[in-house]
DNA sequence: CGATTTGTTGCAAACGATTGCAAATCGTAC
DNA sequence: GTACGATTTGCAATCGTTTGCAACAAATCG
């Protein structure tokens, strides 16, 4: 009982060179045999092969990534500004992150998740791109680290983030038109009658403060005024911050063009709650179309990004800079879904 | 210009023994230094910590790792079954994960998400604990995956599972007492008339299965029929497959208990567009308690699973585990929820 | 039958960090 | 001036896999 033993009493087969001793052969031939494709005779091969699986024998990744130099794992960096605590659970990054999970297995990679607080770590993106552990990295979100992104992508070049694009800016960034968004949003709140407009969201991420450059666009045309409601996606302050953002005298002309559709439902439900009725008295335009903004009573207008295409251009842009290209950013058109709240 | 080089033109140091030469140490000091706690001299120590902060120096983790055998990453898993595609956006799933993220980060350790279609690969689990890539495993949702988990427990100890606990079983599970939570919810629609109970869900998914069981239970004893309404939650068939599901003439007596509040809240839409009313002409009741139940119109009344409090437990459970300790599994008490649909 | 090719295999050096052990240094006490 | 203990440091083995190179056998050719 000394060596560690399978629960059916053998003694463990844990190394090559275990199950070389046991096939007679080298570790070399282990290793080759395993990997499939090499030069080894067939039959050996086969034997090798049915003896590792008799045995559950699985070769060890961390002495593969590091002889490789290569992991086969794509880190996932989930920034979190100071503010919101949990937005990791926010139902758009949460949607984003299954699509590029889904993306990521079809080819052959693992993710490594990584939660971040960037003010308690200065360092948090190139800790991750150093560490070793990844091979490319995902940024969702670019949250108030614009800039550290950018330095980063100075010297690393398998890096795709989620996010706002700025003219001139050096990372890749996959991502939807958001000034054009809040614009169409805005445009369409016009038409309807709107006079004033309240832009519920955090401004100081880069982009939410894209979307309401959109709505400062079309009202500054239309002569129409808009007053930003700072309101954070945490959960455990979203419903207070609505509340109280909410709790004003709405007049006639009076509309609401919600940075998210957490907040967009977040203030119908409000609204529903002070007897205001939705769009009659105040319209409701979101953005992001999640899947139950369709399902609200009555059912969201909202401005749609096609997450999942997304997701997918993502993964597809890393691969193609993990092979040495340098890509461009793809920025996505928005899409104005027409429902009932404005 | 041959070796690799910063950006701003120093040749790269990517290994102890580079930043060794610099400092005029050994590896070893080098290490250990950067390790913090071990016996270097102090002025030593600060030197190589300044060093390495100028050079941008971080240890490859995956040589630590290899040496060490231990890697500071915990996997998750998540299973999905052959119905469910698209389930790792599943809300709840996704809650959870955020969750366990917290937690986990908190003690610092990393997550590596691996997401298993079984049915296309047998040996998922064995894999993923054989890899050496984890220390330990969390996986989310048993789906139709019991006995597969059941045989891995046994020859691994540093696994935690979220689903639901059957006498007897021998893997670490935390969950919900789903079938008391069916009783529940059945139980406060008989209570409010009902006579017959639509159940909403797929009741081959173990935890599924178990709040339907408890559905019967509260039923037979009053003599109320149930009636199973076969429902996925994949998101390209839900609305679809809850549409035909209550396409269906209902009867003063009629409730439903959905599932999942995401069913539920897919029925609440479906019959609002059908001109029934919730709850007058048909009661509903969910399971799960997700944010949004509180914001649907009316308030979903639904069974509250502690999502946190399970997220905090698993992990707990996990780290004992890592450090020997065979635990037991912990079934949580669900609380019903009583808002305006049931 | 010897020489060359082809096909398989073994050998041993990486990959980069960690750590037990031995060696070196320093200070201090006798 | 030597001896002893306490610190610091260096040396070298190790974690388990991969892979270039050389060795070897079998097969082909002249």
């Amino acid at each position: 009982m000394s060596a560690k033993e399978t629960p059916r009493g053998r003694p463990a087969v844990r190394t090559l060179s275990d199950l070389a001793r046991i096939a007679g052969v080298s570790a070399g031939t282990v290793s080759r045999a395993l990997a499939g494709n090499s030069l080894v005779n067939t039959d050996t091969r086969d034997r090798i092969v049915a003896l590792a699986r008799e045995h559950g024998f699985r070769p060890n990744k961390m002495a593969s990534s590091l002889r490789r130099q290569k992991t086969d794992v794509i880190g996932i960096a989930i920034p979190l500004g100071h503010d919101r605590r949990q937005q990791i659970s926010d139902t758009f990054f949460m949607t984003l992150l299954g699509h590029l999970a889904d993306a990521l297995t079809e080819r052959g990679y693992d993710l490594m998740l990584r939660r971040v607080i960037p003010e308690r770590d200065e360092d948090w993106l190139d800790r991750f791109i150093g560490s070793g552990l990844v091979d490319g990295v995902l940024v969702i979100g670019q949250s108030d680290q614009f800039d550290r992104i950018e330095d980063a992508a100075d010297g690393y070049l398998p890096m795709v983030v989620w996010g706002n694009h700025a003219e001139g800016q050096r990372h890749c960034v996959v991502g939807t038109d958001n000034r054009l968004g809040g614009r169409l949003a805005t445009e369409r709140l016009i038409a309807g009658g709107a006079r004033h407009i309240y832009f519920l969201g955090d401004t100081s991420a880069v982009e939410f403060a894209a979307r309401y450059a959109g709505a400062l666009d079309a009202a500054g045309r239309f002569g129409v005024t808009v007053t930003p409601l700072t309101s954070h996606l945490s959960s455990d302050r979203l419903e207070a911050e609505v509340a109280a953002n909410l709790d004003r005298p709405f007049v006639p002309g009076d509309a609401i063009f919600a940075a998210t559709d957490t907040l967009a439902i977040a203030s119908l439900a409000r609204l529903k709650a002070l007897g205001i009725s939705v769009p009659d008295e105040v319209r409701i335009i979101g953005f992001d179309d999640l899947p139950l903004a369709a399902q609200t009573s009555p059912p969201l207008t909202t401005v749609r990004q096609d997450i999942r295409a997304g997701a997918f251009a993502m993964v597809d842009l890393l691969i193609r800079r993990l092979s040495g290209e340098e890509t461009e950013s793809i920025v996505m058109p928005p899409r104005l879904v027409v429902r009932q709240t404005g």
